[in-house]
DNA sequence: ATTGTAACCGAACATTCATTCTATTGTCAA
DNA sequence: TTGACAATAGAATGAATGTTCGGTTACAAT
């Protein structure tokens, strides 16, 4: 159950299809729309292929209502009340780990590959405008960040940019320790001071040509209970 | 723009009614669901008062599409692209700063006055199994949490309750000291031991007569960008 | 009184749209 | 080979749905 590689590519198509028509339009397509969105010359078909992803879990339907598809939730809980669907939300692929001995790996094509199960929704206001193809997040693991008030488990959500400006909270990558941080940044004369948000750190200073930035940060997000 | 008292009565009703709707149904109703719905007889009525909507910028529509309609998100920005309406999304109360030399003041109806636009969208992850309708989010002001990982401006999700398992994560108000804090929960003996998040701060002890948990903490976000 | 206008009703109309039925193709196992 | 079955195509059907238009009411301005 919920596994889209058991599933046919039509119908991955189709999920895929339902994904961006959602995010662009606000409100599901027809079954012709997906038809020729995914090259389905018969509406009996995809008819047919919707009703598979109903019985995969992936979709739910209102019978006999136009557009009544909807997507069922990643969560697995079948459909859950007092739940909205607003549409300020955005989908932001949760590419790793923030691990303090390498560097961030960010694909190239973060935002435009939508075959993961590795979503997770945010509210659109934790981008402050970014656009949200250029979004990523990251798991954080251990507590190497934990003066920049980030802990074990905590989602960053960054906006991918390999420079920065002052006063930017940024994952930088450091030569000289070989780890990457988040800090703030600030480039004094011919250095970089990174400030560890905790008041009580002190900062360090770091040679322009051994630190690279990898993306800034947009917003934290951390689940406890 | 964007003030509801200067709405009709029949269309603030519309509004309420298409966001239940999309609540419920995960896609925007036909115009007779509408009038159904609102005590409007005629069909031409519900278009003429969408229309009124779409000019006071509420709705957009998409033309001779059935479901056509999409809520204008708050953010007065006209419309995001690259945004989705799925349905694992909350929407949760905003309803107020915790102020550390204050109580909580969280109002007994949390969760079903949905007339404020101080309603933040958060992912039903973010709530971990907690009924939506007791659940409320709290900004914070200041830094007296800084021990406990949340910083000035964070905001804290809170499942409404006045008691506290071992090891929760709890907003508590200490008569001693006359201030409201976040700290893990921790019953011992006869006295309570309060554990900051943060590793190297001390935990503090109190009587149990004299502490009272306000809630707990479900997750925290901070928006930085 | 007359005019203009916003709000409303009812009905007719034209599409849009989901559903259903029949038929064809390909695959795999008996 | 034959039979069963999943996947597909095409077309027809009817219900669902947005649009339009003529007419009505209420109210304020002229």
């Amino acid at each position: 159950m919920r596994d889209r590689s058991k599933l046919s590519e039509r119908q991955r198509g189709i999920l895929r299809f339902m994904e961006t028509y959602l995010e662009t339009q606000g409100f599901p397509p027809t079954i012709r729309e997906i038809g020729e969105a995914t090259g389905i010359n018969s509406t009996s078909v995809v008819n047919y292929n919707l009703n598979k992803l109903v019985d995969a879990g992936f979709l739910e339907r209102a019978s006999s209502k136009s557009r009544g598809i909807r997507l069922v939730t990643t969560t697995g809980k079948s459909l859950p009340k007092q739940v909205v669907a607003s549409n300020n939300i955005v989908r932001v692929p949760l590419v790793g780990q923030i691990v303090a001995s390498a560097p961030v790996a960010v694909p190239d094509d973060v935002g435009y590959y939508f075959d993961e199960d590795d979503l997770i929704d945010v509210s659109v206001w934790l981008l402050g405008g970014a656009d949200p193809s250029e979004v990523f997040a990251l798991r954080v693991k251990g507590d190497s960040m934990i003066d920049a008030m980030i802990g074990d488990g905590d989602i960053v959500i960054f906006r991918k940019q390999n420079y920065a400006e002052n006063g930017d909270m940024v994952a930088v990558w450091l030569d000289e320790r070989g780890e990457t941080t988040l800090k703030r940044f600030f480039h004094e004369n011919d250095r970089i001071r990174l400030q560890p948000e905790h008041p009580t750190m002190k900062p360090i200073y770091v040679d322009p040509a051994h630190c690279h930035v990898q993306g800034r940060v947009l917003s934290v997000i951390r689940h406890i209970g």
